[in-house]
RNA sequence: UCCUCAGUAGCUCAAUGGUAGAGCAUCCGGCUGUUAACCGGAGGGUUCCUGGUUCGAGUCCAGGCUGAGGAGCCA
């Protein structure tokens, strides 16, 4: 008769903290990843959420009957795990547990992610279990830090978290983008594509404000830069300059990144990410005009004319040529949007920035100075035939005590794509959602 | 929306126009240091769909479906 965990004193442990009970006897709860077998010894990968620890199991140790309950049983049955905590230069972790007591909470049968290869549409479907496994749960731990590092950095600066609606009353920018939604009887209202707006009212209250949120585009992009459902960060600083945006958007990349370089060191080992092109993400970022910009493109034999957006083969182009990311300022103001503020001297350029990732990430943050002169304002809207009743609360900015001011996005996904070195950005979210893909 | 590529066992893939195959998974057996364990055996097929060419089509042709990568747009 096997000896079960009940019939002990239990000291509940989770695998990352394992170290600190080395000699003690303790209960593990999770999953079995994988089991190997040599006939009268089982080695059980158990997983508990917080890492994957070997488990010996020998007959001898366990007895007959707890041993043969491990005999056939399948991946990803849930288990409880009683045993010993041991130091072995051959596991991975540097410990094993020796099992005394080993219990199966429910069997799981034909566990369909098995230890091979699998397609990506395959694991896409099965992404509520796919998520389970190791190179998943480190990315996913990466983006968790990302999160945090960010909310640590904009909280420690006196910023305010303020959050801005998802479902918004019209359309901003061209109803193509934006996913409309039946609002009551009233109107179609949208899902929102940026909290800018309303971050700029926030700034004008509150001075230094960001939002983070979901926010949706209804693009058909289909590339391994896009997510139909994506996370953004949006600080907005009242009476912030284009330099001051720049330094702001610097200093939030490099405290993520080394946050992340600190904390999630296994993680990181788990992705085999090369960590020495992220130690290399230090202030001072090189700061590069589109001129700048356009001429390494032309210089790269790219055909490229003043006046256009970058491509995605055009950024690569540039962030190639730092180690580091890169902040590309004074875009076209006719390419950029309508509330982009144009550059005092020399207004056919807007005093906006993109951050470009290294090693061919693409834009990672957009951002820049808003226009703060009512009159300008006004003409812009009426120059994209935007519906001015509709932005009668936002022109309200520049009537009562407007000041210049800007801010930036960060796409969250874009970051741990980059951090996390995927080759698709799918990977860095949970669930995502994408062109042809809403399931599960 | 456009361009390119792919679809064969549960999964990953192979098969010169001529008998439908392997590894993994599953099931049975063996093994006290495995770690994508290994060794032996077994079961497992609407070759995405529709039509065409051919003595004969997984293979060639046409149309469709589904997916992937890229472009545009963006974070």
């Amino acid at each position: 008769m096997g000896v079960g965990p009940r019939e002990h004193e239990e000291m509940i442990a989770y695998i990352e903290d394992i170290a600190r009970h080395e000699g003690q006897t303790v209960t593990l709860r999770g999953w079995l990843h994988n089991r190997r077998s040599s006939g009268k010894i089982h080695f059980l990968t158990v997983r508990d959420g917080s890492g994957f620890i070997q488990c010996v199991m020998s007959k001898k140790a366990a007895g007959d009957d707890t041993f043969t309950r491990a005999d056939h049983l399948a991946q990803e049955s849930s288990v409880i795990v009683h045993g010993t905590v041991r130091a072995d230069s051959r596991a991975p972790g540097g410990y094993e547990l020796d099992v005394t007591g080993f219990d199966v909470v429910s069997p799981a049968t034909d566990y369909p992610i098995t230890p091979k290869e699998h397609g990506v549409d395959y694991l896409m479907d099965r992404r509520h279990l796919w998520i389970r496994a190791p190179r998943q749960q480190a990315i996913l731990r990466i983006r968790h830090e990302v999160i945090d590092a960010v909310r640590d950095f904009f909280n420690s600066r006196g910023f305010v978290l303020a959050d801005t609606p998802i479902f918004t009353p019209s359309a901003c920018e061209g109803t193509t983008t934006l996913f409309p939604v039946q609002y009551f009887e009233q109107e179609t209202a949208y899902l929102t594509q940026s909290g800018q707006l309303y971050n700029e009212a926030n700034a004008m209250a509150l001075g230094r404000v960001y939002c983070f949120g979901p926010t949706f585009r209804a693009e058909k992009s289909k590339t391994r830069r896009h997510l139909t459902e994506f996370w953004m960060v949006e600080p907005e600083v009242a009476y912030a300059t284009l330099d001051d945006v720049m330094a702001l958007a610097e200093g939030l990349v490099v405290s993520v990144v080394q946050r992340v370089l600190e904390r999630r060191a296994a993680e990181l080992k788990v992705l085999e990410r090369d960590t020495s092109r992220l130690e290399r993400v230090q202030a001072p970022f090189p700061r590069i005009s589109y001129d700048e910009a356009a001429e390494i493109i032309r210089r790269k034999g790219l055909p490229f004319e003043w006046g256009g957006d970058f491509g995605a083969p055009d950024e690569t182009a540039v962030s190639e040529e730092f180690d580091r990311p890169v902040c590309v300022h004074r875009y076209p103001a006719a390419v950029k949007a309508f509330y982009m503020k144009p550059d005092p001297e020399r207004p056919e350029v807007a005093l906006g920035v993109d951050v470009l990732a290294p090693e061919g990430y693409g834009e990672i943050i957009g951002g820049g100075e808003r226009v703060d002169d009512y009159d300008l304002l006004l003409a812009r809207i009426k120059e994209h035939n935007l519906p001015q009743a509709a932005f009668e609360w936002y022109l309200d900015l520049r009537r009562f005590g407007s000041v210049p001011h800007g801010g930036f996005g960060m796409g969250i996904e874009r970051v741990v794509s980059w951090i996390c070195g995927l080759d698709h950005l799918r990977e860095a979210i949970p669930y995502p959602r994408m062109l042809y893909r809403i399931y599960p």
